[in-house]
RNA sequence: GGACCUGUAGCUUAAUGGAUAGAGCAUCUGACUACGGAUCAGAAGGUUGGGGGUUCGAGUCUCUCCAGGUUCACCA
């Protein structure tokens, strides 16, 4: 059946064509829900049409009103508040509307079929090398309620999720178990993967900054000092290798990367957010250079004497940007390229998001940019979610500073709380010890997501666990 | 320096170009309490960063200035 907005406005019209004799047809009648403080269920706005009527909006108002009225049996009756036509629905029509929803399991779901328009969503994109903090739950939060949102709008939707597996931030956090890690694994010592493969990561850094302050004591410059320590020329070695397909990195690097991707699950698990499909950047990070190949016969792209190649956007008030390295090799920007690619040749999709903080704005107007030159029309249907950071009370998140907040500290924070907060209260009394689990989980779950889902994703966000958790005002646990 | 984003009550924030800018927290008053907490009822709190413009109508669009952030790598 219609939708009532759509046959008052479309009623509208003809009230407009019928009082006032004429042919023109207004370009928007404005069909909004009545403010809750007014009598009435929808409003048509009337402003607009005086143009057309040549009269005062309230008269206007009026005599629309009166037109509907007589046209429109589910209206009962309407009120003039200015240029503002209130009108009253009867309640028949809502009995019979609610009648009809009412055996509709998921009302307001468009249905999905095999030819419904494919949106792929692409969310989390963490780094092996560090298990998920503050700011990716803001990511995987975002991204799966959109995927959700879009799903339900009557979309094939496809949560993927691009891995960033490789490189040197990676190597550090292998070569720091080879060297100090005893054998040591998740199974030995009953860690999370993730975290473990993370705490190597920060005793590279901790090494690193000392062979740093030696080499400065014996004279040597902050710059020289970075890139002459044994420990970065060790990884630098060692990612050499991994490029190489040296079989024993090959190894390590798999067997680290497999403790974290266990530990992942479980963080995924417990946000409640899952994907389709999952992309490695160790598999696409040599894709795009076909297509920057083909940019520079086709005369979008240049090479410069050193051998290296550019796109010039100057002409579109942005910069020149390297797509090719002087030895060949290729750069973050020549891997989008290649996996943009890569992914409308699989899901021809209507829609691609993004869902990617906000630092990397630029990155993706150029990305597109390039993509549009090269020639692939495709190209608009990209569309990067950009979102804003995640800050704490007491100031930003910095690694350095130990500031950062781990994923599953804040969830097992959370619940720890609810299970205060709800004792406290004596909220769940006689609720058995697995219920309560269960409900507090619930509550932590919820308290996380509204808080983080409330704000605008634009926005630099400020996250108050304290505030977030509190079974009053405008938070998860108040509503549930 | 250029580009982009943000600026709404003390704090955290909401508002497809529409009506009196809507909430929560904190504050204040009252109720209930032996007292406090919790809870409930109510109040106060705003030149939407400043200034111009477009519009019947601007927090929203536009120009400009101010403040903060991000970005502009042969990093990812």
């Amino acid at each position: 059946m219609e939708r009532i907005e759509n046959r008052i406005a479309r009623l509208t019209v003809q009230a407009i064509r019928e009082l006032y004799q004429t042919a023109e047809t207004p370009e928007n009648i404005q069909v909004q829900s009545t403010r809750k403080d007014q009598r009435g269920d929808y409003t048509v706005v009337t402003f607009p049409l005086t143009r057309i009527s040549h009269k005062k909006p309230e008269e206007t108002a009026t005599e629309i009103g009166g037109f509907l009225k007589d046209n429109l049996p589910e209206i009962s009756d309407f009120e003039v508040v200015k240029g503002f036509l209130n009108l009253v629905l009867s309640d028949k029509f809502w009995i019979g509307f609610f009648n009809s929803i009412a055996e509709v399991h998921e009302y307001g779901h468009k249905p999905v079929t095999e030819q419904s328009p494919v949106v792929v969503v692409e969310y989390s994109s963490p780094n092996t090398n560090k298990p998920l903090h503050l700011g990716h739950i803001r990511n995987n939060l975002l991204g799966f309620a959109v995927s959700q949102i879009i799903s339900a709008a009557g979309n094939q939707v496809k949560m993927v999720n691009l891995v960033n597996d490789r490189g040197i931030h990676i190597c550090k956090s292998m070569l720091a178990w080879q060297k100090w890690g005893d054998g040591i694994t998740p199974a030995s010592s009953g860690m999370k993967g993730d975290k473990l493969v993370g705490d190597f990561y920060i005793r590279f850094d901790k090494e690193y900054k000392a062979e740093i302050r030696d080499l400065m004591s014996t004279g040597l410059s902050e710059e020289k000092a970075k890139a002459e320590a044994p420990l970065i020329k060790e990884a630098q070695d060692m990612l050499l290798r991994w490029e190489n397909g040296d079989p024993e990195t090959i190894d390590l690097w798999t067997k680290m990367n497999g403790w974290v991707y266990d530990g992942f699950e479980k963080t995924y698990q417990k946000l409640g957010v899952a994907f389709d499909k999952f992309y490695h950047e160790s598999e696409t990070y040599k894709l795009g250079k076909d297509l920057v190949t083909s940019g520079l016969t086709s005369n979008v792209l240049f090479r410069k004497e050193d051998g290296s190649v550019w796109a010039d956007l100057t002409g579109d008030g942005l910069d020149q940007k390297l797509l090719l390295r002087s030895d060949g090799t290729s750069v973050y920007m020549t891997q989008d390229l290649g996996t943009a690619h890569q992914r409308f040749e699989e899901f021809h999709f209507d829609r691609h998001i993004y869902v990617v903080g906000n630092e990397q704005d630029y990155h993706f107007k150029v990305l597109k940019l390039i993509l549009k030159k090269l020639g692939f029309e495709w190209a608009d249907k990209l569309y990067h979610l950009s979102y804003g950071m995640v800050e704490l009370p007491h100031g930003r998140m910095k690694s350095r500073e130990g500031t950062v907040v781990d994923a599953d500290d804040l969830i097992q924070e959370m619940i720890d709380t609810a299970g205060k907060v709800s004792l406290e209260l004596g909220k769940l009394g006689d609720f058995p010890a697995d219920e309560k689990d269960l409900v507090n989980h619930r509550i932590a779950l919820g308290a996380l997501k509204y808080y983080m889902l409330k704000v605008d994703p634009q926005k630099t966000m400020m996250f108050n666990p304290e505030e977030s958790i509190d079974f009053n005002g405008n938070t998860g646990p108040f509503i549930q």
